[in-house]
DNA sequence: CTGTGACTGTCAGTCCGTG
DNA sequence: GCACGGACTGACAGTCACA
């Protein structure tokens, strides 16, 4: 698996996370809150920076009221 | 989130990866083969004993022929 | 064929700040 | 409200020898 493909998979995550987020109309802080996250955290998400961990996916997919597959699946 | 959540969760991902593996009906060592890890990672997932990063997930989602949404929602 | 503990280097995740 | 940086600690990745 090449680093471009990694890096696909994160920015497609991100993008995700991002457009839930939005859905929800909140803002990052706010979702940081939400998940038990650092602000900074899930601004590094939101720009493909970060490879978080199964555990913190789930965090986030509750935070964002949503399921982590529905999330996964979301189209971009 | 607590610890007792984190190992559940773990615990349920670690069956489900089994669960998939056995359905393959292949060994831990060829999954680890298929998906680039070495066997005893592998060992350890299906023990719970680790937390994977999001794109090790999408590794072993592929090693298992399955989509990842899929393989988080098989029914233990 | 698999379980297990231990190990080292790298990265996740936090906390401080800036524009 | 967000992007971005540095510094720090703990957690994970990846491997090994042994059972």
């Amino acid at each position: 698996m090449k680093k471009e493909e990694k890096q696909l998979l994160l920015n497609n995550l991100a993008i995700s996370i991002k457009k839930r987020r939005l859905q929800l109309n909140i803002s990052q802080e706010k979702l940081a809150e939400k998940c038990g996250f650092d602000r900074t955290y899930i601004s590094m998400l939101e720009r493909a920076k970060r490879n978080p961990s199964f555990i913190n996916l789930v965090k986030i997919s509750k935070g964002l009221e949503i399921e982590i597959n529905d999330l996964l699946s979301l189209e971009n």
